[in-house]
DNA sequence: CAGTGGTCTAGACCACTTG
DNA sequence: AAGTGGTCTAGACCACTGC
């Protein structure tokens, strides 16, 4: 009933199920898969992207298709504000910030709408300062940052501005006295696109954990807006709720 | 360079960001799109591949391939118990549950470290009630719901038990006098397994939101836990949290 | 019925990794 | 050099949709 490559890739994922291959082994070559199930190397190769697909293998050219190992570290949202060094540390996990970009742009009109409301934007501060980061966790990449700041919260940084490109940034706009009140967020899900792909190291599609966040003051103006997005594989988020 | 499959991926991309192709057209047969590109039918399907692991298109046998139409429903964590329900009337999305399973087990070593604490495990209440519900919005499936009550919270709730087939678990509880205090959760991100991507109709290695969430009750005691494996290109979550 | 996508084959050549 | 996965071709047949 069911095609050829899906028994193959299902009798394969309950292998791997079962602990015929664990996490981190090489499974037989597509050669040897031919021979095995007698089929054209077109079925194995869809077998395995359906393994891939569900994230269970990973294949490197010249080298082998391999189980996935999974381990999740997670990023906390109980405390109010992200401090995610002290976060990866308190996991046993080091934390590295790479900068890749932050300059001076005009931002989207989606952005826009985010960050200036019908009072700010008379003024023709539609300026910000973006920031792109890649976040490094155990020396690899595993989430890339953008972060808009308005252009007057971004100049009362000084020269602090350049700490930015090294640290996350809701610790030092508290620590340059910006209050935050409260952050409104928002967790989805997405894929990765080629750029993203290219970012992270991961195949085209590879599912990813994006959380927006916008920051604002106690007057209720949104001071910063930025989006995570992690791998999906490597990354979860938790929280907790009261009853109050 | 960069495959061909991939130039035409690419390239059929930049026209559906571009709007050559609109949420909901059909994009050229794979026929026309060998003979457009002078390649191989096989190429082209690689490259439909790379669009639909994307996202951005999904494939219908005999009928074509269709830019997604994207727009997410939003979960709401802020309201510290989720009343599902209140929460998609809001979004102007009808709400309907149907039950899939609703047995006593006893449950995986897993459930059973999360639900049974050091001092409850000596009773030998070591079964739960176990409840797998398809999340109808807008009349399409769009979440898989499995919630677990420890036989003691079930039986508490009587013949109301019933109730739970087609109503969230969190209003039910309260409703009963039992009080929850507070809810830890995680957030991630998986692939469809095939059980799954029956449930939600998506295609194996669809990605998918996961809500899993442990309720207590004042004495710190587990009383239930559920996960909700959502459709992650129709849904999201959505939070805020305060700076107290 | 014609047109669509889904499955499968056999074979070729390329790119990368390892010894 | 040998073995791995990555790309690509040409062609066949099947399953589903819609007219």
């Amino acid at each position: 009933m069911a095609s050829l490559h899906i028994s193959i890739s299902e009798h394969l994922r309950h292998q791997i199920a079962d602990g015929v291959y664990q996490p981190g082994d090489q499974l037989p070559s597509e050669h040897q898969l031919m021979e095995e199930f007698g089929v054209s190397r077109t079925t194995i190769r869809q077998a395995i992207a359906n393994l891939i697909g569900q994230g269970l293998v990973s294949s490197h050219q010249g080298k082998g298709v391999f189980v996935t190992k999974r381990q999740k570290v997670a990023y906390s949202l109980s405390s109010p504000l992200v401090f995610l060094e002290d976060d990866m540390a308190r996991q046993g996990a080091s934390f590295t910030v790479t900068s890749l970009m932050a300059e001076l742009i005009t931002p989207s009109a989606a952005v826009q709408s985010i960050l200036f409301t019908s009072e700010t934007k008379g003024q023709k501060n539609t300026k910000v300062y973006i920031q792109k980061k890649l976040l490094n966790i155990n020396g690899i990449p595993g989430a890339l940052d953008i972060t808009y700041l308005p252009q007057a919260i971004a100049r009362s940084l000084g020269s602090a501005k350049h700490t930015l490109q090294h640290h996350m940034t809701f610790p030092i706009l508290e620590r340059h006295g910006i209050a935050i009140d409260h952050i409104s967020a928002i967790l989805e899900c997405t894929h990765a696109d080629p750029e993203i792909s290219q970012y992270l190291d991961v195949p085209l599609g590879h599912p990813l954990l994006v959380y927006r966040h916008t920051a604002y003051n106690p007057n209720q103006q949104p001071i910063a807006y930025g989006e995570t997005i992690s791998r999906g594989d490597r990354f979860c988020y938790s929280l907790t709720m009261s009853r109050a």
